[in-house]
DNA sequence: TGTAATCTTGACCAAGCGGTCAATTTTTGA
DNA sequence: TCAAAAATTGACCGCTTGGTCAAGATTACA
């Protein structure tokens, strides 16, 4: 109990805590690439430089260093969620949740894959954290629910709403190589985040029906 | 090549048939559940009813299942698109097609899924299948643009719509857990779809600004 | 009915995998 | 400086996996 706690919250020494370090980042690396089951323990101990069982003396098992990185990603990637403000403008505050998503998907995309590879496989690992996701989920809903009894947005529900942000903004970054394929190799450069920026602008606020004037 | 294409064209007997079958829609099952690498052989034969021998008597080999049925899914996936008819009114034509992928994510769930984890994994076995993609969202996306420049609809980039229409669909069964999971169980019944229509509806047509009658 | 073609599977193999262990090297700190 | 603690790894183990093979069961058809 102790050493696990010291172990949880002040690494003992700086080479445990640069190791520790370097295997998530290759875990990150290898694990988005091929997924849990596709990645292997010397995949990702190589990428890290080290040996197999030098990268089990830091975690216990395969499982362990997974699921420390679904632990964090998670984390990060609720925050601009949590920074909804409902005392901001309504229709501002979801256009920069959205740009924010964004940007994620663009710094961030290993992190995007990671988590939707394990949510596509049905969340096996992650059963428990998802109920702290609803919850957030729930406390923003109810935030948007009174902006729309406020005549501030149009009357939608906003779980589904929520749901429309994260899969437009995910996208990009789950999906990046049919995006790539699709757009053509003139197109796929870093402009195609903003072309997306502007897009869903566009779509969140005013729909597609042809502008009125 | 005679019975290769034999074998291609026209099934030799009733039990080769049948059991091929079998063994796709074993497969689709496993592989839509655990991707390409964490499904095994003995898991599709026994699903399919059948011994690890059989199965590798009507497939050469695992990655040969996968391939038919990649081939499959990405032409039914894309009938959709196909549809969308330049002579039709353009808001109702996108309604529509937004209707008939949300159905497809809908009745269709594992197709979805097998699809995304391929893609999702950097697309390996279908490079070359991204091409068709390409071609038939090229020309679609010419048929959004002519509707633009006819003051039909807003002006916006018809790739990036496309993705939306894509992402905020196929969410609903490649993210069925995390969905499930936020809306609690009493809102995870087959509710949920209708209610995703009316919400994509509202989106795509007239966005999130409060309605100015 | 009989036989050739088709179908089926238990037993097996080699490779890859997660994880262990004992032995060695490196670092730490008195 | 030197011994204890920490860090590192080659060799290894047991299990799973994709795929083969030979031998037997079933089916098709003349």
């Amino acid at each position: 109990m102790d050493t696990a706690r010291a172990s949880q919250t002040k690494r003992r020494t700086r080479i445990q805590q640069e190791k520790e370090e370097a295997i998530l980042e290759a875990a990150l690396e290898v694990f988005s690439k091929h997924g849990f089951r596709g990645s292997t323990i010397d995949q990702i101990a190589e990428e890290a430089g080290m040996s197999k069982p030098n990268l089990l003396y830091y975690f216990p098992a395969k499982e362990a260093v997974h699921r420390v990185l679904i632990d964090r990603i998670l984390d990060t990637w609720l925050d601009p969620l949590r920074e909804l403000d409902a005392a901001g403008d309504p229709l501002p505050e979801i256009q920069s949740y959205i740009r924010r998503k964004l940007e994620m998907a663009r710094d961030y995309p290993r992190e995007s894959r990671l988590f939707a590879n394990e949510i596509l496989q049905g969340a096996p690992r992650i059963s428990e954290e998802l109920n702290n996701l609803k919850k957030l989920v729930d406390e923003k809903a109810a935030v948007i629910n009174t902006w729309i009894k406020a005549g501030k947005l149009a009357k939608v529900d906003p779980y589904h709403m929520i749901f429309a942000i994260w899969a437009t903004t995910q996208h990009y970054a789950d999906f990046d190589v049919q995006v790539r394929a699709v757009l053509g190799k003139e197109r796929s450069g870093d402009g195609r985040f903003e072309d997306a920026a502007r897009f869903l602008d566009q779509l969140f606020v005013h729909g597609l029906k042809p502008d009125a004037g």
